[in-house]
DNA sequence: TGTACATCAGTGAACGCGCGTTCACTGATGTAC
DNA sequence: TGTACATCAGTGAACGCGCGTTCACTGATGTAC
């Protein structure tokens, strides 16, 4: 198998494609994030990568199977863009869980179809296999960045990490959700995503002790 | 025009239906409960109300239409929900705002379709009057109670009551939307979503300096 | 109280559409020898 | 180096399906008189 003769948007092709997969994959992306996860189907793809509306079933089983391949990598993406985040703004852990807030709602907006598909598009992890682990991956940066926040708490103060991912997690899928996705139904609001972000996880960090040194929301 | 000689459940009817709107309503929110928004049509609504596929044009311009009428209600009955939690739970404020957040757990547990219409189906509140206000209502509940509470605070350390009610929200949506939703999507959890809500909740009233005398998460 | 009439909610048949999925096939590719 | 062959990615035609939407219609209801 050759995956390099032909780039997704080369224009003349003979019989066989040479990546469709991948040529597949974007497609859905692009149909994602122009639709959402349901204005997505397996023909529209096909369209796009310019092959018969056969032609996918010899690499993806159902629409289902594509959007968690979408998902699957996105999820990747995410945990890459998190870790990054984190590592720029070293050492000073406070500074650094800011970043991943922020580096959250980028991700949000600026793809749009990977967060659809892995938050939006009613997939069952279980049905995909490697969809649970990339998740866990990506989830796995918050909490690592939690345990190192709470490492500098007295053992008696110190919450658990996982709790304190979960509640930036959800914080931030919150606003993701409701502010920044490019979505119909997207709430306006009186200032940046980011500031409403930034000032909620500071308050929540100063109730732990942590962010003393920083100005108060 | 009669409403109530018969009820959406009745078995037989005449030529008229009697009251194809509630109807409609019912079964879309039938539907959207067990689907989705996206697994809901109009053909299948009007099955569901033993009329003909036509039948629903005469009521709603399009699914669009009465998906917005099912989200118009939603906030509705969510905003007296939140209001009712409020009041059961007075007059201490830190116990009655977390009464607000079970409650926002509640609903969305309970109320899927609601939910759902309200929040996931990608309906442009400015295209259907009154859907902006009604959800504009039931934010005003939680924006009031952050008042309330804020109001206990001495007026230099009393942050915005909007972006305290934004936080709540942003918070508990996050986590009805990952862990509370009845989605093939669903996260596990290692803890009842409740009380990663409340914890999340008294850490926050601590770092304002409220929720002093409650037990620490 | 009765009757004529306007109104309009619901009918049912029809249409075009795009989708998912199948199937025997075709032709390009790679490999064994 | 050449040839025969196996493999398999993609074809294209076909199918049944359910949907959205329209249309002239029908018949129930309410009301004016």
């Amino acid at each position: 198998m050759n995956w390099t003769r032909q780039g997704p948007g080369t224009e003349r092709r003979g019989y066989h494609h040479g990546n469709l997969r991948e040529a597949l994959v974007e497609a859905a992306i692009a149909l994602i994030a122009a639709n959402g996860p349901a204005g997505f189907t397996i023909a529209e793809a096909a369209r796009l990568a310019g092959v018969s509306p056969a032609a996918p079933y010899r690499h993806f089983r159902d629409a289902d199977a594509l959007i968690a391949e979408v998902a699957l990598r996105g999820y990747e993406r995410f945990a890459e863009v998190l870790t990054k985040a984190w590592n720029d703004a070293r050492p000073d852990p406070v500074t650094a869980f800011e970043a991943l807030g922020r580096a959250y709602l980028a991700f949000a907006r600026e793809q749009p179809a990977f967060y659809a598909a892995m938050f939006e598009a009613r997939i069952a992890a279980e049905d995909h296999p490697g969809l649970q682990a990339a998740g866990d991956r990506a989830f796995a940066v918050l909490r690592d960045a939690a345990a190192r926040l709470a490492a500098d708490l007295p053992r008696e103060k110190r919450p658990p990490a996982m709790m304190m991912a979960l509640h930036i997690w959800s914080l931030s899928h919150g606003i993701a959700s409701l502010f920044v996705r490019n979505d119909p139904s997207r709430r306006k609001l009186p200032m940046s995503p980011e500031d409403l972000l930034e000032a909620g996880v500071l308050l929540y960090l100063q109730s732990l002790g942590l962010a003393g040194a920083k100005k108060s929301a």
